[in-house]
DNA sequence: CTGAAAGCGCTTACAG
DNA sequence: CTGAAAGCGCTTACAG
């Protein structure tokens, strides 16, 4: 049956203490007892059981992530960088997907707060504090990602698009589009309020065209996203802001498709994804607007460790900032930039 | 501190093994005695360990899944897929990325399978059996998904192209194509090798032209697409398979951009990644094969738990198909279709 | 330099 | 209808 360390033990005539402490180099052992230790282990092919371990230390060495949509390409290269970063300091990744989902977001909380991983990373989909901050045990390790509350309680992780966006929306106006419209994911996020009050800040400062009608929210089902274009479309738009890296595809190709020339029909200022292809391919034609991905990752996966192995140390709010690429320009308004 | 089961019983006043079987319903408890412990659980905010549990009763409830690359969409699509069927079930899902490196899968399939989860469901990169077989514990439950190995000994799902690309080949010569094209993942692949397959046998079968120059390899690396598409661009191809779904973007990125035009400078047939707005879009323009992904999750979300929880059950393989849409087609060869 | 033993928080025969 | 108690496989003070 299973090999315990009780077996390897026996056979190697020591203490469970003894072979415990020469796997773990928890306390020093002569090396002709270590020896006979490792001998004992490897005949009898014996491996810790993890589960035994994590029971005893408390310690699970394994993080959590609620992701609003796994299959987005953003979430899913932050799931990469994270487990990399993870991996690298023998911790594992658990997912749950909620697809943007309240009820599915508690029920994960819930289910893995509940001794199954040592700290959560969560992107919440949730609208009102009060009802996250509820689902979490007390003094357990959490840290926010991509997505924060006004409060500040927990720690956090997030991206600022304000600059970029402020900037490409003056870019435009400069360029002499007076209508531009404005294309972003569910209201209720906070990465999309401050996309949207970006836009509108400059806006107002460049005395652009202030429409309700020009702001348009999708939320990644059915064909919302063809929908906004067309509401922005009728509304003659000469500019568009793509406030959203999983709906930028989709828009150019549906602007292909309809046969508008980007940055001649219509000028195009865009989310894009990390590592996607157009980023080469349309660098020329639009102007675009990167998260940094590893980055939040990393920094992401850096924090929740933090909090787990030093509770004490203070709550951070980390904010990184997105990069603006304007497109290569025509030499002829060469010097209006910078 | 932590509020044990101990807890609880003492403040119903009952013993530790009636909270146990009130919590999981496995022996009947009289009502009122229930009600004690539900109350005691409530005024404590008790919640069982899921630590101490799976300790003691051997099970996770937890899977892995060792994927080659998660931002990959077809992998992020499978693991949403699996995840969802998984949750389904109350059973969570840890994921291991080995971005196509077979020390990282070794390392991972190793770290896993030491007690951390119930099962394994693994796309693997290695390109021997033996070196894999020798990572698994013994009886341990374990799914090959999407990438299988020439020998039979664990279960499997996977998908077959076989059909899709040696009928679209066909339609391609029937079309009038001489030249075609073939642009294929890495090379030791199962998948690669069965699209090969397909590919070269319409080839011989209907008379097209047999290079070796005709075939090429990506890597998912650098930009060895675009060295792919220019290799057969020069070989003056007029008809193109790409192979593999994360290539398709890409290469209809590049043939845009050099102004080739799909459907008429260039036939195209292509895997197109589930979801994708590519779908629609180009739907009248090219040919397109599309992966099973959502069954191949649920199928392999089975079969694991079917492993896990019958280890006695048959070996399965299990294969299923992905579909052909051939473009919609202009009236004059409505006929040489079927 | 090493061992005997308690104990982490549950579940589950066994007994009544 | 319910309880007393063993035990899952480790780690870790405590002791010598």
């Amino acid at each position: 049956m299973k090999v315990t360390i009780s077996d390897v033990a026996k056979l190697a005539g020591v203490s469970t203490a003894t072979v415990s402490h020469t796997i773990n180099h928890t306390r020093y052992v002569s090396e002709e007892t270590r020896d006979r230790v490792m001998h004992a282990i490897a005949e009898l092919g014996y491996t810790p059981d993890a589960s035994a371990r994590s029971f005893r230390t408390g310690k699970k060495r394994t993080i959590g992530f609620i992701v609003p949509d796994i299959s987005n390409k953003f979430f899913a290269t932050l799931v990469e960088t994270l487990e990399e970063y993870l991996a690298q300091r023998d911790y594992h990744l658990v997912i749950a997907n909620t697809k943007e989902n309240m009820d599915r977001e508690e029920t994960n909380i819930r289910l893995l707060s509940a001794g199954l991983v040592d700290g959560l990373l969560v992107a919440s989909t949730m609208e009102e504090f009060d009802r996250f901050d509820q689902l979490i045990p007390a003094a357990f390790p959490v840290v926010l990602v991509d997505r924060v509350f006004p409060v500040k309680k927990y720690g956090s992780v997030s991206v600022s698009n304000f600059q970029p966006i402020y900037r490409s929306v003056c870019r435009l106006a400069g360029k002499g589009d007076r209508r531009v419209g404005f294309i972003g994911g569910p209201e209720r996020l906070s990465t999309t309020q401050e996309r949207l009050s970006a836009y509108r800040q400059a806006v107002a400062d460049c005395g652009l065209a202030d429409e309700e009608l020009l702001v348009q929210y999708g939320d990644f089902k059915d064909n919302s996203t063809l929908r906004c274009l067309d509401a922005l479309l009728q509304q003659q738009c000469d500019g568009l802001i793509v406030a959203n890296g999983l709906m930028a595809t989709e828009i150019i190709m549906y602007l292909q498709q309809k046969g508008i020339q980007i940055g001649n029909g219509i000028d195009l200022v865009s989310f894009i994804d990390y590592n996607s292809s157009f980023n080469e391919v349309y660098a020329n034609a639009m102007d675009s607007i990167v998260q940094p991905v590893d980055e939040l990752g990393r920094a992401a996966g850096e924090q929740i460790l933090r909090r787990i192995e030093e509770p004490e140390s203070p709550v951070v709010e980390q904010v990184l900032s997105s990069t603006y690429h304007p497109h290569t320009m025509p030499i002829s308004w060469n010097h209006s930039d910078r």
